[in-house]
DNA sequence: CCAATAAGTAACCTAATGGTTACCTATGGT
DNA sequence: ACCATAGGTAACCATTAGGTTACTTATTGG
């Protein structure tokens, strides 16, 4: 994935009525839009716009039938950052560094991150 | 993490200059905006936007001493996020429908998830 | 055939992004 | 003391996002 594809798949993902229509189209494969629209407080054309998001992201396949259009999850951008996210913070996952936020409790995440990190470097 | 929060961390993240940000604030923790400013060629007051979109997404910490503003990366939203990925599409993964796109050879991976889906359904 | 239904286009509006320049504040070195 | 340096505010601008209503296709069931 090149960085523009990058910003296209967070983008789709940064904002809660498209990662809800994703996680509809992810439990009901093959459903429509029309289908999912009860569950949406915006209009049809609000949510299709969303949908066209999802599409240009590659995080939705669609191929009209007739005059349906059903709708699937393509998961592969979603691994993919997965799978690089794995690797690049390996490490950082694997230290104290990252649970530290929720270890301390009175004082900020910010003085105690500033003071472990002092100790590693 | 809430959906206002995955919001804001998502669109932190779709974004190449803070994407690029935040791994040299990854790979040099506590440096500082300045020191970063000549690998980017946006303005200091526009990389310095980009720092702000990072820190309201809490994806860097910063705490001013005197003159100077050290950074760190902190990972925790992308662990968080990491970790229910990998709940939520360990099925999806496990399958072979995840890596369809890059099977198929003659035919749209629209097409043949298609029909691949309708088999399980 | 034909009307109900699913989808798509066009045009519009407001708010947020991503960038700029100009100016202000505070600290540290010499 | 004082100036170079790090950081921060304010105001502005162009483009994009996120939503709307109105209208247009194009299928399909009866």
């Amino acid at each position: 994935m090149n960085e523009q594809q990058l910003d296209t798949v967070f983008l789709a993902l940064a904002n809660s009525s498209r990662r809800q229509l994703l996680d509809l189209i992810a439990a009901r494969p093959g459903c429509t839009l029309s289908q999912l629209l009860s569950e949406f407080d915006i209009s049809r054309i609000g949510l299709m716009k969303h949908l066209q998001v999802l599409l240009d992201a590659d995080l939705v396949i669609a191929h009209r039938q007739g005059r349906e259009r059903p709708l699937y999850l393509n998961a592969v951008p979603l691994q993919l950052i997965h799978e690089r996210w794995s690797e690049q913070y390996r490490d950082f996952w694997a230290s104290q560094l990252t649970r530290l936020k929720y270890a301390v409790e009175n004082q900020t995440a910010a003085e105690k991150v500033t003071t472990r990190t002092k100790d590693k470097v």
